[in-house]
DNA sequence: TCTGGGGTCCTAGGACCC
DNA sequence: TCTGGGGTCCTAGGACCC
């Protein structure tokens, strides 16, 4: 029999909701259908230091992308519609889409709101690509949400290739046509080669992916050390992790952030917020009945230089005075004589004892 | 038009012990 | 006293992703 909550090998898609957040807002208010929308901060655009969250494919037609200050957006695209973010409509929306992707029946990996990974229990391509076709049907129909999906045989390739379904559309991305197809692409096209890597691979003559394929490991292990180097190798010949889990994510930390609209110049007040977001964070851990190791607190200041200070608790646990002290003491280590705009307090949590039971297996990270 | 919020993982280097 | 090296724990910082 199948065990059908993991799988390593065989066909791997990746599902991923076209225009999630602004999709799910069309749902509820389909006169907006075919217009610009702009999800983010409360819906108003001339709140200061709110971002764009999500834009709709008609905002972006207007060069209205994801983090973009909504008051930047609606110089950009003025008729578009601010809508306020509403998580909890996400949340929901999501677990619609998980939940019919799983009574397929093959094992499901969610990544975030709007992706998730899907291990192909079946024989061949053609096979795969009609289990493709099911999911953007079922969900279609179902949620009336649209999505796109990537197939291939491990999880980097098979984003890859929903960057060229999208929108509404199924591609397929193998051995066979990769190098053919992402070669002559720039390396921060491959998931996980951001800007950094890929102007340190500039300037040592790696532009391209089939050169960054083409190059010795040693040289790549020496600039980037043995486990980054040998990846972004793999990743460049088109390889990565082929392992689908169903197993649900155990989160390592809880954190919440706050950009305050004017900055802060008192340090009662810094402590203040400190003090509130570590309480918040710790409730919701306390929730999830899970255990803090370590508190951090970080601190950007109003010309975004960002720091932040970790200490490990002498006993893990879920003490709120131990653990807004803490907090509160990581603060008065840094230098408070400038102004703040943001304020964050993380904490990380202790490893749940081992469920029963095997745990993921394969060719992970 | 100054630059959100929530995460994960890797690497480097100091301290300390044997 | 000097020297070498290995191993572990801890914090800081960087990079990347959605």
């Amino acid at each position: 029999m199948r065990d059908m909550t993991e799988q390593t090998g065989g066909w791997i898609l990746h599902v991923d909701l076209d225009q999630f957040l602004a999709a799910v807002e069309l749902r509820r208010r389909p006169e907006l259908v075919g217009q610009p929308v702009i999800v983010g901060g409360s819906g108003d655009p001339n709140e200061p230091r709110k971002v764009v969250t999500c834009a709709s494919y008609e905002a972006r037609a207007h060069g209205v992308r994801a983090g973009m200050p909504l008051r930047a957006a609606v110089r950009r695209c003025p008729e578009a519609t601010f809508l306020p973010s509403d998580s909890a409509a996400y949340d929901a929306a999501s677990e619609e889409v998980m939940g019919l992707l799983r009574d397929l029946g093959h094992p499901v990996e969610v990544w975030g709101w709007d992706e998730a990974y899907v291990g192909a229990q079946v024989p061949t391509l053609p096979d795969a690509i009609a289990l493709a076709q099911r999911i953007r049907a079922v969900i279609g129909t179902q949620t009336g949400l649209s999505c796109s999906v990537g197939i291939s045989d491990n999880k980097q390739r098979a984003k890859v290739a929903t960057g060229f379904a999208k929108p509404a559309g199924i591609h397929v991305l193998t051995e066979d046509n990769w190098m053919a197809t992402m070669g002559e692409h720039p390396v921060s096209h491959l998931w996980g080669v951001g800007p950094k890597t890929a102007k340190r691979l500039a300037t040592m003559g790696i532009n391209s992916i089939a050169e960054l394929a083409a190059t010795d490991a040693q040289v790549l292990t020496e600039a980037f050390g043995p486990t980054t180097g040998l990846w972004i190798l793999l990743l460049a010949k088109g390889g990565g992790d082929s392992t689908v889990s169903a197993q649900p994510w155990i989160p390592r930390s809880r954190s919440h952030v706050v950009t305050f609209p004017e900055d802060l110049t008192d340090p009662q007040e810094m402590a203040r917020a400190v003090t509130e977001l570590a309480r918040r964070t710790l409730t919701e851990v306390v929730e999830q009945q899970r255990i803090v190791t370590r508190v951090a607190v970080t601190v950007r200041t109003k010309t975004f230089f960002t720091r932040t200070k970790i200490r490990k608790l002498a006993t893990p646990g879920t003490d709120a005075e131990i653990i807004v002290t803490t907090a509160c003491e990581l603060l008065s280590l840094f230098d408070l004589d400038r102004p703040v705009r943001l304020l964050g307090v993380r904490l990380e949590l202790a490893t749940p004892a081992a469920a029963t039971g095997t745990d993921v297996v394969g060719a992970g990270r």
